[in-house]
DNA sequence: TGTACATCAGTGAACGCGCGTTCACTGATGTAC
DNA sequence: TGTACATCAGTGAACGCGCGTTCACTGATGTAC
């Protein structure tokens, strides 16, 4: 198979961008090669640079889509009441998910510290997070909304690090509980 | 220079688990080679071998090395009344330090999260993280403890990855603000 | 509408490089007498 | 205490491998007439 026409060029870019948000995240962006990437989105790696500038460029655009998704999920769990909008996205934060689909400030963000300032993948974790943390202040002016996302965060970076399940359990609850109050 | 004596080889080898210990929280445990590693510690690389059974291996002493700084620091600020210790470690935790001397939650996480279930970094990380946990929430039985610990290293990681110092200050500053209430 | 040609998406082999790991070697340390 | 020898901490060259990146090539797509 070869030139495939551009609208299929362009659905074949976009998979390619998605698969690589999921795998970056389940792996780190160090953790998964071209030739791996490329595979699992269906394709040789050679034509990788056909569409991406480089590595670190793929890894701005995926971690952008990232940021895409939960935004969108965030969207729309996010109505009603100020109490009522912390809780629901809390509970969905916390719904069991596979590290490729879970939020990226918690998968992606000790690549972002660790890339250059400036480059592709902390720019687009930069964004993405005031993107995320104006949604989940919404219209409220105090602590509350930012305290949450810190604890939500922080308490799903330490469940997926940790071994002991029952600890991860009692983080993640005594979070849920903070939200719920 | 070679046949150090067996007091000077076991400072040796501390001196190497304590460099490595600061470099991976910096750049990650992919991020730094073994050849970097012991260059930093003032040695040729071909000698790590006979300290340490693998790079693995390494990572884990070197996360529970981590650990135990800051379990001694924890230890040392964690007197007093509930409500003051709380508000003591979150300062603490905040207080600008460079990621080589940062808490090992908020710098080790995504790579032990990445680690293999049962591996050495992965076992290190579990550990240290109950004995961290156990401290901070010393005689409470309340959730006040664990959802400061999951703040204070959500806001750590967020800060760190985002070039936004301003919205890094502001999540900080509302935890900071938790831990005191 | 049909033909001739230029374009370019994807292929697969190749590159230089740095990685984790191994090993023969060195000479000062430690030990046995 | 002094001598002879075994040990072994650290050196430096080497290994196979996988990485990010490059490139000549292919043939279907897109375009000009």
């Amino acid at each position: 198979m070869s030139r495939a026409s551009r609208e299929q060029a362009a659905e074949n870019r976009a998979k390619v961008v998605e698969v690589a948000s999921s795998l970056f995240r389940i792996k780190g962006v160090n953790g998964v090669g071209i030739d791996e990437l490329m595979s699992a989105a269906g394709f040789t790696h050679g034509g990788f640079y056909g569409q991406f500038g480089s590595k670190d460029a793929l890894a701005g655009e995926a971690c952008t889509h990232a940021f895409d998704v939960t935004e969108q999920a965030w969207a729309a769990a996010g109505h009603g009441d100020a109490a009522r909008r912390l809780s629901r996205l809390t509970s969905f934060y916390f719904a069991r998910k596979a590290a490729g689909q879970c939020c990226p400030m918690a998968t992606l963000s000790a690549d972002a510290a660790r890339a250059p300032i400036g480059g592709p993948l902390r720019t687009a974790f930069t964004q993405g997070l005031r993107r995320l943390a104006k949604i989940i202040e919404g219209d409220q002016c105090d602590d509350s909304a930012l305290i949450v996302l810190a604890a939500v965060v922080g308490a799903s970076v330490l469940s997926r690090a940790s071994e002991d399940a029952a600890l991860a359990d009692s983080i993640e609850r005594a979070v849920m509980r903070l939200s719920e109050a």
